[in-house]
DNA sequence: AGTGAGGCCTGAAAGC
DNA sequence: TGCTTTCAGGCCTCAC
């Protein structure tokens, strides 16, 4: 579910509500997911402070006092909700953190997630970390460098963008929308493209992040911000689920070209002008 | 080594 | 109305 601007939010508002939290109590419910939860998790972490909250491409990191650090990924349809009191529990909810700062809930209905933890001076080299590319906005990743990871890709460059291992944190709907702003067909070879498009590859997924992230994220189904509010960012969708309808800056006769196409690649929903994008 | 298909799960929406 | 099918924002494994 939730791309890098979603998991941005999600980050933000743990901070805003529960940086330097105690936690009391853990209770796990249910571990089965993407890989199980560990049985001694709540002891682990339970009478520990969280010192920092940051993000890794699209994994929340919380630091806790005792050099552990809880990995936490969303999945599909993951939601991290942050309640001040206790409240009834709703299906899915599997996690439940008590702290004296409030009580934080993982609610995941098709357990694509994951909650796991590490040393913290070990995360970067914990298996689903150490294959993860460049973070979109490190200054490291500019044309040159993102030209030269995708050289040798005969992919489709829409598939490329969802490689987490070359650029971390864009999903299924960023990828159309930053190849939309960047005028590149999701078609092209990745190999194909040239140092300049790179370039403006790279803004336009800069450019399509930082507004997302302005906007709270996209709401589609399942994403909420943590305290159950929509993000906004999907009202400024200018190709994701467009099918038919005229581009922002359409100039062209809609009976004739039919609008913004849907195709699949790699299995996944992909939206573009075919008029704008080549 | 790189790629595409299939699988993990559940729920909502579409189709009949 | 109610049943069945399809699709979904992610990511891993397996066969080729």
């Amino acid at each position: 579910m939730p791309e890098l601007p979603e998991v941005e939010t999600i980050k933000n508002e743990l901070s805003k509500t529960i940086l330097n939290a105690r936690i009391k109590k853990a209770d796990v419910f249910c571990n089965r997911f993407r890989m199980p939860i560990p049985n001694d998790l709540p002891e682990r972490i339970e009478n520990t402070s969280i010192k920092n909250i940051r993000r890794i491409a699209k994994y929340i990191i919380m630091d806790l006092d005792n050099n552990l650090s809880l990995i936490w990924h969303l999945g599909m349809s993951g939601r991290i909700k942050i309640c001040p009191i206790v409240q009834k529990p709703e299906k899915h909810d599997h996690v439940v953190i008590t702290t004296d700062k409030g009580i934080v809930i993982f609610n995941d209905a098709r357990r694509f997630g994951l909650l796991i933890y590490s040393p913290t001076s070990e995360l970067k080299n914990t298996e689903i970390l150490q294959k993860i590319g460049f973070d979109p906005f490190d200054e490291k990743l500019n044309a040159a460098s993102f030209q030269q990871k995708i050289k040798n890709k005969s992919c489709a460059i829409k598939i490329a963008l969802l490689d987490q291992s070359i650029i971390n944190g864009i999903g299924n709907i960023y990828a159309s929308e930053a190849l939309y702003g960047a005028r590149i067909s999701p078609l092209r070879k990745a190999s194909s493209l040239t140092l300049s498009e790179c370039q403006k590859l790279i803004e336009s997924v800069r450019d399509v992040l930082q507004k997302a992230i302005n906007a709270g994220g996209s709401t589609l189904k399942d994403y909420r911000r943590p305290d159950g509010s929509s993000g906004d960012f999907q009202n400024k969708h200018c190709v994701y689920n467009k099918t038919g309808k005229p581009c922002p800056d359409c100039c062209c006769n809609l009976a004739q070209t039919g609008g913004i196409k849907k195709i699949v690649l790699g299995g996944r929903s992909t939206f573009y002008c075919q008029t704008h994008q080549k």
